[in-house]
DNA sequence: GGAGAAACGTGAACACCGTTAGCGGATTAC
DNA sequence: GTAATCCGCTAACGGTGTTCACGTTTCTCC
């Protein structure tokens, strides 16, 4: 407990003394094998013996970069979240600037296609909170990724907001409580303040629950009994929700 | 792998020789332990050596029960499915019988409160397949109970088609393969057959889905950064839910 | 340049885990 | 009563996370 080094992260600056390098070098060597092991075998299949001895290492030296096992998958989940965020970034990338709905579904169908490709990567990530969610909201390296990768939604959603293409309900019935976890959202994530009303939060965040239903579900590998291939029932659904944003559906391109 | 004596799990005939009545209450003891460290400390936390060592047995014995501790897990899947669907049941019963709107809405919040209530065995219905999906659909013990579970809903859902609650898309836009899909399912789980046509099912799994998104979401603890009770966010969507299907919503019973 | 501190990696150990093999005792079937 | 069956045990193999104490390397600072 008196021993740790300090888990100084930086990630991206591998400037400083040598020894901050080859720290770092280790570090990274670790995650990877890591991450090896997890898209073999699974979270469960990740063992700090099993990553040492790869390494050329003995189990107790990795407790100089990781306090725990835990520790490792969290630090992954966080680098998990950044690769999810890039592969989505590049997906819109990929469209013209000025295409708001090219962009969004191009955004929904790699999160889809990412965790079809990387199953027990999305599972670690979306699937049952392993430990319970990090007391204080940023601590949590894995939680900052986490709200950062929904940033890059959150940002689309204020596009349509501001395009105004969806009618924003008037939510007459909206309880005094919902409103006031609506607002909390909508500060929290740094939406718009202006036009963000609290029904528009609360249609990004239905959106976002009816998304994360449909992908779950086909990564998790329930449903199986309906079919393998999934894909036509994922763009129905699609073709549902954007009609619910005003966004104007268009199939995938092929290829 | 010759030595196992059969497996026979008849589950409710507790009948037979003594021999076999000894043997089923020592399985159901097992479970019982077993279910107790699934809810204590979550699905990894459910050992054979801690089970047996609760049972004042060795470990090894239990394999005279169960052929793995993932078989245990699998028969512990199919008891909770049990559990579960007993709980809609009963929520489902409180409702008077005609009353298809209260009987959904009812059943639906008692999955919920079910999962929240019980969230390391709701994360092993629901979440990550562990073991890849049967092959052999019905051998499982655990996907024979997931279905018989939702059948509960097809029966529900069959009662609005049957009442015209809700108008069916004619799904003009519905490719080949998601039609093929949809008749496949409609036909596996039983679904009526004359009224269900490709559109209704497409209605009846869109609604699931979101429904899943929505408990997932809450159980697993994601969404925590919204508010720590999501009942009221719950209850918007199911009144969205349920606008969608021609039921009326009602808001819950107080108590 | 040399002394002291800090970080690193190791070996041993503790307490677990799933699973298999082989054996003796109890129970059942004939 | 004898033979077959089932049951639970011990012992063992190989695996796991984690802690502790120790020697070695590396850096820092004077």
């Amino acid at each position: 407990m008196t021993r740790q080094p300090a888990f100084h992260q930086v990630e991206n600056a591998p400037s400083g003394s040598r020894r901050e390098r080859v720290r770092q070098a280790t570090s990274r060597e670790i995650k990877e094998i890591a991450r090896r092991h997890l898209t073999a075998h699974g979270a469960s299949g990740v063992s700090l013996r099993a990553i040492a001895r790869e390494m050329g290492m003995t189990a107790p030296g990795l407790y100089r970069y990781f306090a725990s096992l835990n520790d490792l998958l969290e630090a992954l989940q966080a680098e998990l979240f950044a690769e999810l965020g890039a592969a989505v970034d590049a997906a819109e990338a990929a469209q013209p600037e000025p295409d708001t709905d090219g962009r969004l579904l191009a955004a929904l169908r790699a999160v889809r296609a990412w965790g079809l490709a990387n199953r027990p990567e999305f599972a670690l990530l979306f699937g049952p909170a392993g430990t319970p969610p990090a007391s204080s909201p940023e601590e949590s390296p894995a939680a900052e990724a986490g709200q950062r990768f929904a940033s890059t939604f959150v940002a689309l959603f204020d596009r349509l907001i501001a395009e105004g293409r969806f009618t924003v309900p008037d939510e007459p019935e909206a309880s005094p409580a919902l409103c006031a976890q609506l607002d909390a959202f909508a500060s929290l994530t740094g939406f718009s303040g202006d036009r963000a009303s609290a029904g528009a939060v609360r249609v990004l965040l239905s959106c976002w629950v009816r998304f994360y239903g449909i992908v779950c579900m086909e990564v998790f590998q329930h449903l199986g009994f309906v079919s393998d291939d999934m894909e036509a029932l994922f763009e129905a659904e699609l073709r549902d929700l954007a009609a619910g944003l005003g966004v104007a559906y268009r199939p995938p391109e092929a290829g």
